[in-house]
RNA sequence: UGGGGCGUCGCCAAGCGGUAAGGCACCGGAUUUUGAUUCCGGCAUUCCCAGGUUCGAUCCCUGGCGCCCCAGCCA
């Protein structure tokens, strides 16, 4: 059972393997593209900067642009928006590649970064300049900002906005050769001081940065700003859908502009809106919080909504995909239960998780009657719907341990466990009635329960027919291994944690019992051998992933994906 | 009070003038040696509101209301 189900799923994802997509308002426009013959093929990209983690909001983007250009037999570009080298690292552009391509994506040859285009890009600037439709302004930030106006206010124009191209070209040329210092001058294309759009209101095209590029090294000294970056960077590379969130589409015009302005070939950018998950936070921001203040052990803590964090919690790639799929693609302001995301994790471990037993909390019980040098050997199923995954060895014997919470005492009406006086069934073995239980005379809590077991019942059925409703797990006690588990839970305790109103306060409501560590589970002895990173559904209790960091060989660490669903605990028992 | 978006079931989401898909959640019920899975069945006479056009409007028009985004030399 050691080494079946590695998250065997990290190919390329096809789309004769997933679900059929739902339409959506892009594909709408992309038929549309294609029916007019405006577009020929599909190009889209995914273009994130590596100033962080990727999470399962990037994941959306990726199955959708990605998925988009499988699905109408296109390509997807991965292009790293690297303009700005004062945020970007190499760590982070590692570990994004890494997490697209576990998500099952493969973008070819087309890995490509907005700093491969920084020479043409500086070109074009001087196009623009010599056009006079760029200017180099020496205001400082304070003072650009306080000319732009405000939302209701028109701004103000430069003083240096009607510098001859001349003059322009010779300070941007100077810029370039590193004779100013930082924020000393940047420059703007001159479109309109008192567009409502404030994005048109003469927009820095590129600021004097001296720092050193992950990709360029030093061989810049001045960066170009996203928004004059952006388009160029797809027109370059043929994109023909360019795909981003909501927040751009004031960015729209802008982007148009200088592909009108260049007179070169024009994508078309389309906006949907951006992920928000109910009971954890997504933005870069609040994640990095999370990180550096310890609120969480790193970025791939599986509490985090980052994709190494996901991954290491035990999620699928596949379960992953589902859930963009599930979605769906709109421009409503939405937010997604995370009970969502959890059913599609539980809809792919069903079918792929190995079934093993063991006991979080565990409880003694000794069966009176069974010899006690015998030990009994039982099958037990390694999926009870899917006969191909074959059956395992399970040893029992007098002294077992099972569930503490699977014996009360007081059974309320509906239990159906363990009770004294009743019968259970321990799964695959026998059946066994309650005769009595052992307290710990000081503090009276439950140490022991003594039973005895039917003979005629092996293997779990009754000779004479009766019915048993209860199975329970269990674990010999002198064959089980020792194991730690993680149970995890939500992060935070309330749905919408970064929308409240005193925004600052969203860390008060982390979840105290986000993370809770057993230290004494008692698992069936196979499972010493399981592998890191593969999961397992440990019966009536949820999927269970083997920690790829803290796992050791013979002692695995196990981190629970996502519990079972679960009508007794949901009827309030 | 400028500009740009958005408002269809508790949460997502199709729908594009012809009489409200689907998923999740929820509620039954069947099977079950996981209170799991699976399986059946139920779940918007109504589409933010109010007018108008039309034989007919969630889809068109007008006017409201509500929510989100924009004043980084961030992306």
């Amino acid at each position: 059972m050691a080494n079946q189900n590695d998250n065997k799923d990290n190919g390329q994802a096809r789309a004769a393997t997933e679900p059929s997509q739902p339409t959506n308002f892009i594909r709408n426009i992309i038929d549309e593209d294609l029916k007019t013959g405006s577009r020929q093929t599909i190009v889209t990209r995914f273009p994130p900067e590596p100033n962080g983690y990727l999470h399962i909001g990037h994941a959306k983007s990726i199955c959708l642009n990605f998925g988009l250009a499988r699905d109408y037999g296109g390509r997807c570009h991965l292009r790293f928006d690297d303009t700005n080298p004062a945020k970007e690292d190499m760590e982070y552009i590692d570990s994004i590649k890494d997490s697209v391509r576990w998500l099952g994506f493969d973008w070819g040859d087309h890995l490509h970064n907005a700093s491969d285009y920084f020479g043409q890009l500086y070109e074009w600037a001087e196009e623009l300049i010599i056009k006079g439709k760029a200017y180099v302004d020496d205001l400082a930030a304070e003072q650009i900002r306080e000319y732009r106006g405000t939302l209701t206010e028109p701004g103000k124009e430069s003083p240096f906005r009607n510098r001859p191209p001349e003059e322009n070209l010779d300070l941007f040329r100077r810029m370039r050769a590193g004779e100013f210092p930082d924020g000393s001058r940047v420059l703007r294309a001159k479109i309109d001081m008192s567009s409502p759009n404030m994005n048109l209101r003469d927009p820095v095209m590129y600021r004097i940065l001296h720092a050193s590029h992950p990709h360029t090294g030093d061989d810049w000294c001045l960066y170009p700003m996203y928004d004059y970056a952006h388009g160029q960077s797809d027109s370059i590379e043929g994109i023909t859908h360019s795909i981003c969130t909501l927040e751009f589409e004031d960015h729209r015009p802008l982007y148009e502009w200088f592909l009108d302005a260049l007179g070169i070939y024009a994508p078309r950018q389309i906006e949907f809106a951006r992920l928000n998950l109910t009971y954890t936070v997504m933005s870069k921001r609040k994640l990095l919080e999370l990180v550096r203040e310890g609120y969480v052990n790193g970025w791939d803590d599986p509490r985090m909504p980052t994709i190494v964090g996901m991954r290491r919690r035990g999620y699928t790639a596949r379960a992953i995909r589902t859930f963009c799929e599930r979605i769906g693609v709109g421009k409503n302001d939405s937010w997604i239960e995370m009970g969502v995301l959890e059913d599609c994790v539980r809809e792919d471990l069903n079918e792929c998780a190995p079934r093993a037993m063991a006991v979080l909390n565990p409880l003694r019980m000794v069966i009176e009657n069974y010899p006690e040098d015998l030990v009994e050997e039982f099958d037990a199923l390694n999926h009870p719907n899917d006969p191909s995954m074959g059956t395992r060895k399970v040893p029992f014997a007098r002294e077992i341990y099972i569930e503490a919470e699977d014996f009360l005492e007081e059974p309320p009406k509906g239990f159906f466990r363990l009770a004294p006086g009743r019968e259970v069934r321990l799964r695959y073995a026998y059946i066994v009635k309650c005769t009595g239980v052992v307290k710990d005379e000081k503090t009276g809590e439950i140490v022991e329960i003594r039973c005895t077991y039917d003979p005629e019942s092996r293997g779990g059925s009754a000779a004479d027919g009766r019915k048993i409703k209860g199975t329970i797990h269990w674990v010999s006690a002198a064959h089980g291994i020792n194991a730690r588990v993680r149970l995890y839970d939500r992060l935070f305790s309330v749905p919408q944690p970064g929308s409240d109103k005193n925004g600052a306060d969203w860390k008060s409501c982390l979840n105290p019992e986000s993370l809770k560590a057993l230290d004494h589970c008692r698992m069936e002895p196979g499972l010493a051998l399981a592998s890191p990173g593969s999961c397992f559904q440990l019966e009536r209790q949820g999927y269970f992933s083997v920690d790829i960091k803290d796992s050791l060989p013979g002692s695995p660490v196990f981190n629970r994906v996502v519990t079972l669903r679960d009508s007794w605990a949901k009827a309030g028992a």
